[in-house]
DNA sequence: GAGTTTATTGACCCGTCAATCAATAACGGA
DNA sequence: TCCGTTATTGATTGACGGGTCAATAAACTC
């Protein structure tokens, strides 16, 4: 079986496994081995191309921040400057982002971020890009882009937290108003 | 030692150990152990009078339910029918609430409360009933009474999260002017 | 004072899980 | 074809933690 060149493969299946693990088991406390066998190996490979299980977790969430960040680029790209913030916001929600999956994976790196220094230096990092963009954004908008910033990137953790503990049948609502009130937070104060 | 009448006292002294124990150390990965010894007893004792850790966890989680059902309710005492919605988000963020540990436990909650069915339910009803009474602080003052509620709700979880990540040097600045868009959502739509 | 109930603990069992290791097997070059 | 590298796993280890239990002792009852 041993062909070459596995690395990279074996590296990308795990850290998709990952994300879809702690999705479909609804917490972090997610074995090496149940990643590993959804990834169609053993933990002890999974030990050797990773080192151990804080580095999984963490290659996993750098993937999660990294795909947002890609989806909110490509949405920056085709939006006139009076529609940039909305763009960055749309990415939060859009569907690749704002997966049972990626929710899920988001409030186990919450935790995660309260012990792992590393992994709250992602989180710090990405909450300060998120903040920036959106004061960019708002620059030409809003009269205090960085409270509006602040106030937006609080609201949107918060409805990722409702989505994932509101019961699937009723989570439109709220997120949808909350999104309705993003945009006009956005000219509010003109 | 064995003195009669011991139960309340080493309920009491558990429900409040778990608090602290959670917030000392940042996660939900605190042993039984670690509870009792902060407690002052044997791990024996705390499974005696609880019968297992997630009863322990949400005898805990129930006292931080309560404890802000109390201020809340004692802010809406002397508060008259323009500002109830302002007596109630203070009360979310009242030295009391707004506690480190208190911010912590309610993290570990949320997590908590993605596998275990009853931690869930605590959360839902404490939502449902933040909401409804802050429907009902709104009525006068917004036309839109559930929408600026669900917001304020999402917004409220996204600050305990901020407050729980971001370094505690500069807490405030987000949460302050936070607080500051929900008051203006109070008035905001006449 | 005999017997029951309550309080309390140290020692122990058992399951789980991260991490390690030795062993096997294919591939690539020399 | 021999050797080093890469790939891969089953078995094992070692730690840790939740939960149980038997034993001790004080307090309460009659």
């Amino acid at each position: 079986m041993p062909k070459v060149g596995m690395e990279p493969i074996r590296r990308e299946a795990l850290v998709k496994a990952t994300i879809a693990e702690i999705g479909a088991q609804g917490s972090l406390d997610v074995t090496v081995s149940q990643i590993a066998r959804r990834a169609g190996m053993s933990s002890a490979l999974a030990h050797h191309y990773f080192g151990g299980k804080e580095q999984i977790f963490l290659a996993a969430m750098r993937r999660i921040l990294s795909d947002f960040g890609a989806e909110a680029r490509a949405g920056l790209l085709m939006a006139d400057s009076d529609s940039r913030a909305a763009a960055i916001i749309r990415a939060c929600f859009s569907p690749t982002s704002f997966t049972r999956e990626t929710i899920t994976a988001w409030m186990t790196f919450y935790v995660l971020a309260q012990t792992n220094t590393e992994a709250l230096r992602l989180w710090r990092i990405y909450q300060r890009r998120l903040r920036s963009n959106l004061i960019h954004a708002l620059r030409a908008l809003s009269r205090d882009p960085e409270g509006v910033a602040d106030t937006m990137v609080a609201l949107i953790d918060g409805l990722y937290i409702r989505a994932a503990l509101s019961d699937p049948e009723t989570p439109e609502r709220a997120t949808v108003h909350a999104l309705d009130v993003l945009a006009k937070l956005t000219v509010n104060k003109k």
